[in-house]
DNA sequence: ATCGTATACGGTATCAATACCGTATAACCA
DNA sequence: TGGTTATACGGTATTGATACCGTATACGAT
């Protein structure tokens, strides 16, 4: 056994990110982190089709063009996507991908997904949490945001209190930095 | 040869995302990506210490410690830092990382480096602010970092001023907020 | 040589953030 | 039906952030 590969095949098994290899949306390979993540033993996972990753089969057909051409022109693409844990819950993910195969990218891919925010014991936001980091991405005060959503500053901070708590960071600064953000959904 | 251990090796190597395995700080494995984001062939990294990888000898010194508390507690951790070009060009990076080796977590740690965006708006960062940033995104106050600088907190709100002209972003938060991978931009 | 910038530090003033105290309603879940 | 959580709002108290005022040194560019 080549000791490079073995090296190789270690760091994979251990990276601190989900990553997965996938031919034709079936999934051939992946990762502890990437089966962690999504709540699998990884022995469920090999030979699956993606589409129980994703919460739906329209988000599974959806997903499937939409990085096509940026890896037919350069073998790679990025987005943000949404995955779904074994238990349902929706994860939100920095999705990367890279094709060996730029004539037919499906036909073997290698992913890594990110989770944007931390999936803290099925602490997902709620909208109220997602309108209110919305405007401190924008650097809104309390009192603007209380404003713009039409209710009292000190609902706000209530609000910001909550998240503080939920991932378990100083300010909200710690926050910010920790996770990324996309519009709020309702 | 073990068909899986070679599925798992090529992945990591085509992996859409800089990874690499230390020992002690030194480089014992890298993938393309990582070299190709850093500028160098992988056959030059190969056993480098990472200081060459790093600003500066100072921040070089300054992450060791950062993420030890964490590692030994839950085996990881992540956070937003510099690192440096071939060409001495920064590249600010999501750094994650997994030590398998909890007791002593430098000595066998497995990384995962996302460029969040190459370049700052053409705006580069001198070595004050990326020391008084790594503070702001772990959420430490000005008081705290300047403690851990050994400067006056005063010098610190001046180099959080500095950033927050630069950025054109009206606190703390908001500057976070752009510097995550993530923020759409407007 | 002067200009601009980064660094470093002092002061004051004001507003924001955070942490507590409290109450109240509505939803959901076991 | 009680327990938990999210929502919403009021108060106070303390700390932090930000914006000004000032001085000073260092360094590189024009």
């Amino acid at each position: 056994m080549d000791d490079l590969t073995q090296k190789m095949a270690q760091a994979f098994d251990a990276a601190p990110i989900g990553m997965a290899v996938s031919h034709h949306r079936v999934l051939g390979m992946c990762n502890t982190s990437f089966a962690e993540m999504l709540g699998y033993d990884r022995t469920d996972l090999l030979g699956q089709s993606f589409r129980i990753l994703y919460p739906s089969h329209a988000e599974f057909d959806r997903v499937r063009d939409i990085g096509l051409k940026a890896m037919e022109e350069h073998g790679s693409y990025s987005d943000e996507r949404m995955m779904r844990r074994k238990d349902g819950v929706p994860v939100w993910c920095r999705f990367r991908a890279r094709t060996l195969t730029p004539d037919d990218p499906l036909a073997h891919l290698v992913m890594s997904f990110a989770p944007i925010r931390d999936q803290l014991d099925g602490a997902q936001l709620t909208k109220r949490e997602r309108e209110v980091l919305s405007g401190l991405s924008r650097g809104l005060t309390s009192k603007e945001i209380g404003r713009e959503l039409g209710l009292s500053p000190r609902t706000i901070e209530d609000v910001r209190a909550r998240l503080l708590r939920k991932f378990e960071v100083k300010n909200t600064s710690e926050l910010l930095s920790r996770m990324s953000y996309a519009q709020p959904r309702n």
